[in-house]
DNA sequence: GTAAAAGGTCAACGGTCGTAGAGTGACTCG
DNA sequence: CGAGTCACTCTACGACCGTTGACCTTTTAC
């Protein structure tokens, strides 16, 4: 029957989610090299070998955990007066939807020393944002103004959410918006 | 002779410094955990065992290798009109003294992925300096506004420096101060 | 009902790592 | 000149890792 074949896909998805979901959190807490397949499939419940065949080796199962989440669509709607206020808050959401904030943890702990996370975040995070950020600023040293822009938000994120600087780290996304939207704003 | 064994304690001394500087270097570029023990003593020339020797494990290797060698005599004695200008300044004058720079990225990469430099980091480099930064910053929210400069400031270094983002990453220095010094002087 | 397929497990290999302890040869000093 | 110290090396241990291929068990399909 379709009911029971669906009921065994089912179940598959599950085990896959449950992999992806304890890896998430490993890669998001301990960074690439710390985790491990072995401590993933434990916590998953699962053998370590099925971790291998559903990514087919540690590189896949980073790559299909550590993600970054990101429609553009807040900041390219957004005119030069709210880009800053636009952005600050699409990073702020990011980080409340559980999952969307452990992968993107899980990206911004390993990409200083993971190489292929440093291309992605290089690449597809920040030179994307910095182009739709570019278009939008005027003025000379367009490009370089939104590189300095990426790289204060960058900072941001990972003094709140990794180093956990206080009193950054428990300070409220109001305060957040209210001080630095105005700074920003001035790129 | 005395002469005599200042040359032996001269010869010990250039290759704890040699094994120093290859740590240095492999530190900075590879973070923590892809630095091997047997690596660093390969590139310095000598026996795995004698790095345990003199700096007894890993760790400590780490600890005398990754530094941030700060001092806040600028940030002190800049007035809150320079402030941002003199923070900028210091960051990047730091990463013109060569074994200064190698040894802060090495600091820089492994912060978000291994404990003792993360608790260093935030600590040592960013809570003091974010100290000396309020205490010359007046009005409400002190405290918050220095860390978000710091944030920003560690981002900058981040992405200038490790991520290698474009074209921040080959911008020149007047232009990273004359753009950057005015937006951080909001805060 | 039976054979194929799929989800999942088991055991193991080859490699690399941090670290420990014994040993060696040159230099120092009385 | 002889004993001892010091810088340094050799060898090896035990642990852990990513990865593989054979195997088991349940479900599916004819």
């Amino acid at each position: 029957m379709t009911g029971e074949s669906m009921a065994r896909d089912e179940r598959r998805r599950r085990t896959e989610a449950g992999i992806l979901g304890a890896a998430r959190v490993q890669l998001a807490e301990l960074g690439f090299e710390r985790t491990t397949i072995r401590s993933v499939a434990t916590a998953a419940g699962v053998d370590p070998a099925l971790v291998m065949q559903y990514y087919g080796s540690k590189e896949g199962l980073f790559g299909a955990a550590a993600l970054w989440h990101s429609d553009h669509q807040r900041i390219l709607t957004a005119t030069s007066d709210n880009l800053a206020s636009a952005a600050l808050e699409d990073l702020v959401s990011k980080f409340e939807d559980a999952e969307d904030r452990v992968a993107a943890i899980a990206l911004m702990r390993s990409c200083l020393t993971h190489p292929s996370a440093t291309a992605v975040m290089r690449d597809e995070v920040m030179c994307e944002r910095a182009a739709a950020v570019a278009q939008t600023l005027q003025g000379p040293d367009a490009e370089l103004r939104a590189a300095l822009f990426g790289a204060c938000m960058i900072g941001l994120g990972m003094a709140r959410y990794l180093i956990e600087l206080e009193p950054l780290a428990s300070a409220s996304r109001e305060d957040l918006l209210r001080l630095m939207a105005p700074v920003l704003q001035a790129l």
